[in-house]
DNA sequence: GGCTGTTATGTTTACGTAAACATTTGATGG
DNA sequence: CCATCAAATGTTTACGTAAACATAACAGCC
């Protein structure tokens, strides 16, 4: 078969060509010569107009398919004043959440009619987050959607473009900025209440990193719940989201015996978690009930297999592109926060406390 | 601080509309009747040029600073009649490989001044493909990299721009296209070699699904080396990438007792396998050694640490910007296949056979 | 037959930028 | 003092599209 062929074949000899070494496209006007109609024609032909006949409608089809016209998005989106394209700003792209999140977002921004452009931080510092913004100003954008921590943000919107409308995941940013996320409250005290159900004294938690507002709301809704069902308070161990960092706080939990539920802030530091424990001869969950946060595809293949709050991603981004496109069109500010509820999916790695 | 404020805040009252309901962006005419300047001028400070007194400059930037001014981005792509914008075509961003492949892609590309817009593909047919593909025609794109099977793509190609270039990842299509892929053979080979070298007789094979081409790969390779042992060859079992099927394919291969060493072609399998055996009694790696492929960031965490084979996606990303950003500016086809080597990352999953 | 309205199509123009070409200014040298 | 040249800046134009406006063709009606 030749269509792999056709893509990286040589271009044809004579073929005319530009400074940049480019082969040229056909523009409606050369569509519209050999079809013998007008540009605007071949224009509302293009863009499906009503109003042309049947006839002319062919012609200009068949012309089209012999120059192999495509409509040149740079003309378009300079004529329309819009690009339908919405820039994604992440950090690394290594945790679960902002992955999947991402991939919604791209699905439902493609069903929209929109692209999505990747805007990778790779140093979550104020000055990278500038960086990116600023290679974003001269981005064909309409509108920005941020996966990351707000209090990076604050200096660099600064320089964004006034048109570009902002939603922000994970951060507490409501008042400023259109907010969707994870409901980390109720998430945290359905993992915790499970645990105090089953009638754990109290529950320890392996927290998240300190500049991450979704460990920090993991860790007040765990105090909270705490709190609320008149618990011992118990100190916060950290990690650093990684399984490596769960191992290590793991082995400082295996050596506290009166420890006997765990709740960490994902899943990956679950892991660790469990195997310092498994290291330490602290059996899950006979002696220790682990939980952990994210449900990622291989926390049910864990060993055991792990208790964990599952997040709705698809329905983070969903929300996300549903929420930046109607800001652009009524181009109204709107503010606060949208919260995506979770769900407890309880597998093994939880029981009862021991005696 | 107002920074926030900034961005969301509803436009000021008296502001000029367009038909969109877009705030109106001060362009080049603007900044230059401002600056007393023609808007060459102002065009040629922003593209750096010299020949503009310094005195001019001032002003000019001053002016642009004033308004608020930022080039148009579409204008300029109409101009140039380039985009500096790659486009990559993926398949759910649920396998690591994917992910950090397109990462690394993201990165170089914004190293290169080169944005990076995505298209994802939900169900990896040939008609979704042919659909991101068309969808792709329309976009501001320069050069595609293509992150998935080639014998999904080749109907679709028939469609592609002839001006724009393409890459391919995870695949052998060497003779049509430009490849850049991981050293599947090597891989595999180091890996069968170490489980060969501990001792055992042979080594089973728990593969990836029959559409992907780094599974057969993977899986030529495990006989190829087999047979250049002279080891006996043993049944292919087949997974689909994930824990769960890894789990499957485990119970399976827990009751082979000949069983001694599996080399698994992820990570993310290996690690359901060694559960299934955990629950049959047959211990890792005193019983039993496996070995897994990529070296996810949490396997060194796993229960216990794998054995895997280390992918360099840092460095096949790279070298896909790298390839599509030549290809283009020789315009010249470049065909034929870039390994990338891998690197065998021993931990504790491995031992020598029983006995 | 001429008027009105509708439908199909053509013509003009503007979007914002930057290349190509044109003009102005000032300095240098014979 | 003017010719020559270079540097700084201005003017024109084209990139491809699509809105706005203009025209042509034709049907229906009194």
């Amino acid at each position: 078969m030749d269509t792999a062929e056709g893509v990286a074949a040589p271009p044809e000899a004579g073929v005319r060509r530009r400074r940049g070494g480019r082969v040229p496209t056909a523009s409606m006007a050369d569509v519209a010569r050999l079809a013998g109609v007008s540009s605007q024609t071949v224009s509302r032909v293009s863009n499906g107009y009503a109003g042309v006949t049947e006839e002319t409608r062919r012609q200009v089809l068949a012309a089209m398919k012999e120059l192999g016209y495509r409509p040149n998005s740079a003309a378009r989106a300079l004529k329309r004043g819009e690009f339908r394209t919405i820039g994604v700003i992440t950090f690394s792209l290594a945790t679960t959440g902002n992955v999947r999140t991402l991939e919604a977002i791209a699905t439902s921004a493609a069903s929209e009619g929109y692209a999505v452009t990747l805007l990778p931080v790779a140093v979550p510092t104020q000055d990278e987050v500038r960086g990116a913004f600023s290679r974003l100003e001269e981005l064909a954008v309409d509108a920005v959607i941020v996966i990351m921590e707000v209090h990076l943000l604050d200096a660099a919107t600064l320089k964004l473009p006034p048109h570009v409308q902002v939603v922000v995941v994970d951060s507490d940013a409501g008042d400023h900025y259109t907010v969707v996320d994870t409901d980390q409250a109720g998430g945290t005290r359905a993992a915790v209440r499970h645990l105090l159900d089953l009638g754990h004294d109290t529950v320890w938690h392996l927290g998240g990193p300190e500049g991450s507002f979704a460990a920090q709301r993991r860790a007040d809704a765990w105090r909270h719940t705490l709190a609320e069902a008149g618990r011992n308070p118990t100190p916060l161990v950290r990690g650093d989201w990684s399984a490596e960092s769960g191992y290590r706080a793991g082995l400082e939990l295996a050596a506290r015996e009166q420890c006997t539920a765990v709740f960490a802030a994902n899943d990956q530091m679950a892991l660790g978690l469990m195997r310092a424990l498994h290291e330490r001869g602290r059996r899950v969950p006979e002696d220790v009930s682990v939980i952990g946060f994210d449900d990622i595809p291989e926390s049910g293949s864990f060993l055991p297999p792990l208790t964990t709050v599952h997040q709705d991603f698809a329905e983070v981004g969903r929300l996300c592109v549903e929420a930046v496109l109607r800001k652009m069109r009524q181009d109204g500010p709107e503010r606060g926060t949208t919260l995506v509820p979770t769900r407890l999916v309880t597998r093994a790695s939880t029981a009862p406390p021991p005696r």
